[in-house]
Parts: C-alpha cells; structure tokens; sequence
DNA sequence: TGTACATCAGTGAACGCGCGTTCACTGATGTAC
DNA sequence: TGTACATCAGTGAACGCGCGTTCACTGATGTAC
C-alpha cells in the first residue's frame, strides 16, 4: 500500500505538535523543549530531528498550526452565519470565535499574540497563515461598503499607501474611513482579548465576558451600523 | 555619616535592576538569568543573593519598577496638560506617553502586558503599582460625568459590580455607561499598542503611529467628546 | 514471487553549556563601650 | 579617641539539573529487478 510508511511518519508529526502545544500550555512557549517532547513521545530525544530539524523549526511549525487553527475556526464561524447580510450578526460570530479560540488555547494564542519568543525570528512561511483570520475581518468591511454603509473619520495622509494595500489584498474596494475604523475595530478586539488572557483585568473587571461584548458591540454600531463617529451627521442612507 | 553601607546597598540595587532592564530588552523576560546579570556587574553570582533572594524576587521587583516607571510617565503627562477642561487633550496626552513608553522600553512593556512568564506567579506587592497608570485613565473618566458629558450605551447588568468597584476606586461619581466606554476605549489603546509593538502590523500598516492616532482619536470622540455610540441621538448637553 | 539493495525511523552515548541555589569563607565597614 | 565585637558584602567552589545538537549504529520497511 502507498504510503504505509508516510502515514506513520504524518501520524507521529502530528503527535509531536500535538505534544508539544500540550506542553506550551503548562510551561509556555519559551520553555519549550525537545527533550520534553521526546520523553513524552517514548522516544529518544534525538529521534525528534527525524522531523524537525531544530527547535526553532518545531516553534515555526506550531506557530503555522496555530494561525491555521485559529483562521480555520473564524471561517467557520463567518460561514456559519446564515443571513449573509447581517453584518453585525457577522462581527459577532467572528469576534466571539477569536476570543473563544484564545479561551480554549491560551498557550496557542500566547504563542501568536503574546511576547515573541526570544532569539526567535519568525520565518516568511508563517506569514499566510498569520493573515487568514485577518482576511476575514477584511471582507466584512468589503460588504460594509458594499451595504452601503459609510463612515466619516480623517484619514491621516501618511496610512494612504497601507490603506491602498489592505484595499489590494481584500481584491475589491473599500472606503479608506472603513479601513479605519475596522482597523480601529480589530485592536480594540485584540486587545480586550489579550487584556483578559494575560491577566490585566484581575481586580479590574470580573465579567470578561460582558466587557468584550461591550467592545464587540461598541464597533458593531461603528463598523457596521454605520454610526459616524468623528462628525454628528445622522446615519446615511 | 548616616548610611555609606545604605547608599552603597541601594546603589547595587539599583544597579542590578538596570542591568536586568538591559538584558531583557536582549533576551526577554523569560530568559533573565542571575547569573548574567551578576557576570555583568563583575561580582560573582551568588553575591547577588544579598540582594535579592531568588530569581522570581528580582523578577517580581522588576515588574514593580516598571509599572511605577509607567505610572509616573503616565501621570507627569496627564499633569503637563495646563488646560485641565481639555480632556480630550489629556487623554491625548495620556495614551501617547503609554505608547512611547512601550517604544522607548519595549522589553519592560513586554514584561508587564506580554505573556506572563511561565511559572511565575506575579505576588500581590505588583497589585498596586499596576494600578497606577489606569488610575490616571479612571479620573479622567470622574471629569467626563463633572463636565456633564454623558453616554448612552447598553450596560451588562453582569458587569453592574464590578462597575461599581471601579467607581469606589474613583473616589468619585462615574456613570456606568462612561466607564464602560473609558474601558472599551483602554482595550483599545492597549490593543493598538500590543499589535504594534508585537509585530502584528507587518504586513499589514507600515505607519503605526498613524493607526494609534486613528484609535486615540475614535474614543477621543466617543469617551471625551460624548459621540453616542449605541443610538443616534445627538450631542447631550 | 523472491532476492539484493536502498531508505529511513529510532537508539544510545556523548559534547559542551548555562542555569539557580547553597555554603563555608574572608575581609571590610559600622557600632558599643 | 581607641579598642572589641558584630554586621554584612562579596568570594569561590560545588551541587544537580536539563537543555540542543551531533554521530555512528541497528533493524525494520520499501523498491528495483
């Protein structure tokens, strides 16, 4: 049978991954180790660079596992949205997907959002996969414009060039005050996320929950209702 | 003279604080070794141990110096401010000295608002300094309800205690609404900062300086300038 | 279908390294009388 | 002011540890003829 051999070899692969995002989870990534990994596996220590050729490797490797994952289930939750119309319906289940990914993976989301790894540079490869999520997000503002929806905020000359670029990447075109605010709306997001997870809101706030639905609801509005938000001007039409 | 051996204590203390500063701008938190840092002052490695009793306790007084390094940055540019009616220049004012902060000691604000080191406990002594900076931001909110500003935002009744927390902590009256806003607009800060400072924009905006202002600016208007968020009223009196 | 050879997963020992922490010590600085 | 003693900063050796990585090896699995 083809492939008998390669099965085993993907199998125990994806054993170690899965190892290794067990033990972030308990120590963080930059304690990582191989030697860890290979215990656990019931391996010899060397046996690991049978498939990583070096820790740095494995690191990138469950960097690129994690941006997967993680756009994977924002997809989903995108797509799981019936009425596609529904902008807000939209941002919710995509913004409540990223925090619940963080949730049920603190370490993976430590590993993409947190403190770099030291003496760690993330290679090219990482970087598709770090936009997928964020390729989402940027095709809501797509049906933003395409509902309608506008918004009027100043627009610093100096983001012109990256707002022309995001407006590449999205393949159509969006109002650079949309871009904005969607940019606006994608920090505020992350960092009520990363608030949450790396402990600023103990003492602070003991409802996660409903502070990151007020954020997610706060950008709702601005996003996706179309409330202006630097000019008094009523709602366009 | 009164404490030669006292100055002498606090200077190597100091010393010792300055060097692990140093060396994690170079190799992160997480991989601060006494040992270096005692290699660097030119002692051996155990002398450190009359300064600090353990890698955590140097740890820990870092943690502290920085939050209170923030905290001071913090408050010194909300009190350089003359106009002290003009919140929305001192919010300004406020949120740019956090994030030159981050710029100019990007290791430190990794230590606090990055991934918490792994098996490392932050003790209660960090509490305090911790809320040094947001202190700054919770007054600012007690003047937005004293300058008759108002907003008009769902509030979670889950988040009704912990709203009520703050606000003790304020000393002062805050709306609910307005702190909600004041904490939508702090993720959002910390959020913008964060994805800069953790290399989230490449790729992505090649003018993070511009994005923060656009982030600042939007709850400028909504915290300080009482835009309505949630419904489409106009400007309340 | 059976044999000869190549590929490759995993072994086991070894390398050099830096780490946190302990401990008995030396000698200088400060204090009590 | 001078002496005896206590305090304390810094030394140097040692502990046990886990790490990443290399390398020659064994034996099982796959392939070519």
């Amino acid at each position: 049978m083809a492939g008998t051999r390669e099965r085993a070899r993907a199998a125990t692969t994806a054993e170690i991954l899965r190892i290794a995002r067990a033990h972030m989870a308990v120590d963080g990534a930059a304690a990582l180790s191989l030697r860890a990994v290979a215990r656990e596996l019931g391996m010899v220590s060397s046996a690991v660079y049978r498939y990583f050729p070096s820790r740095d490797e494995l690191l990138t490797a469950l960097i690129i596992d994690g941006y997967d994952r993680l756009g994977e289930t924002v997809e989903r939750a995108d797509a799981g949205v019936r009425r596609r119309g529904d902008l807000q319906a939209r941002w919710r289940a995509v913004t409540h997907a990223i925090r619940d990914w963080a949730l049920a993976n603190p370490a993976e989301h430590a590993l993409l959002f947190g403190t770099p790894v030291p003496g760690y540079a993330a290679p090219q490869d990482t970087i598709g996969p770090a936009t997928r999520y964020t390729l989402v997000l940027l095709l809501l503002l797509v049906d933003v414009g395409a509902a309608g929806i506008e918004h009027r905020v100043p627009v610093a000359r100096a983001m012109r060039a990256d707002l022309a670029r995001l407006r590449d990447v999205s393949g159509h075109h969006i109002a650079d005050s949309t871009i904005v605010v969607g940019l606006a709306a994608w920090a505020a997001v992350m960092g009520a996320i990363n608030l949450e997870l790396f402990g600023h809101l103990h003492n602070v706030v003991d409802t996660p929950g409903a502070l990151f639905d007020a954020v997610v609801e706060q950008h709702a509005q601005i996003v996706f209702g179309g409330t202006i938000t630097h000019s008094r001007a009523s709602k366009p039409t």
